[in-house]
DNA sequence: TCTATATATTTGTACCTACAACTATTGTAA
DNA sequence: TTACAATAGTTGTAGGTACAAATATATAGA
């Protein structure tokens, strides 16, 4: 338990860290997946808070400073004004697209001590825990 | 990766969750357990700071609300004068075997979905990550 | 239509965290 | 002894997070 909470920790604290040198938060830069997920739909708030890790009462704030960045935008729902259009920008794209290359280097550095067998092992454990 | 850090955060989120209702965060339980581990020898703050999964800027101010709850008690160090001494009072290690007692309930819970075999398989591989 | 309820988001507050700058104390070397 | 570096802790600031209360809009029923 102690022993999942230092993992998980660690992972957090590394990836945060990687991030960072291109001026993003950890929960930033899973607003900006989630948001090229949709593939040009746009998001609204609900919809991005229902698929990060944490809760609503950040994602106002989170969209907030990633319009400020111009790596999303924000428009009203034409339809039904309560809602909150979010799509990702062409600025926030290549900066994914930038980061994804050397995050597939970062992983495989945090997971190195695991050989392939191991990893699939773990992921399948961790699977069933959630 | 990305399920090492959901669940990860899922464990956190319970624990905290549970511990939340003896009135303390997750850290402060921990800089508690930290305390009690050191059976009657105060630790001053860079001895806790180590031993936590976080840093050393908070540890004074989850202090500061470890003292308010009157769980620990600050003492200035007679022999180095920078250095400050903090221990756990008589409250604290009856809040924590009171909290030590529903909390192997909540492990099991929480580890649910996994037999013997397989947690022991768990701790292993997210031991070398470490 | 008017009212109540549900939905979608925002805002306030308190706490946690990282980083950097700062203060206080101690140790050391010219 | 005086100056400088090292150690120990604190504080300021800018995020991030949880929870609850507030706002705005939409929907449904009398």
């Amino acid at each position: 338990m102690v022993t999942a909470l230092r993992v998980g920790n660690q992972f957090n604290e590394e990836l945060n860290q990687f991030v960072k040198t291109y001026g993003i938060s950890l929960p930033q830069f899973n607003v900006l997946r989630i948001l090229r997920g949709q593939k040009g739909t746009p998001a609204n708030l609900s919809t991005i808070n229902q698929r990060m890790i944490h809760k609503m009462s950040n994602t106002t704030r989170l969209v907030d400073k990633l319009i400020e960045k111009t790596l999303v935008q924000r428009r009203i729902c034409a339809q039904n004004r309560r809602k909150i259009e979010i799509f990702i920008t062409e600025a926030g794209l290549l900066l994914l697209s930038d980061i994804d290359h050397q995050l597939n280097e970062k992983e495989k550095q945090l997971t190195n001590p695991l050989n392939e067998k191991e990893k699939e092992k773990l992921i399948a454990l961790l699977s069933t825990l959630i």
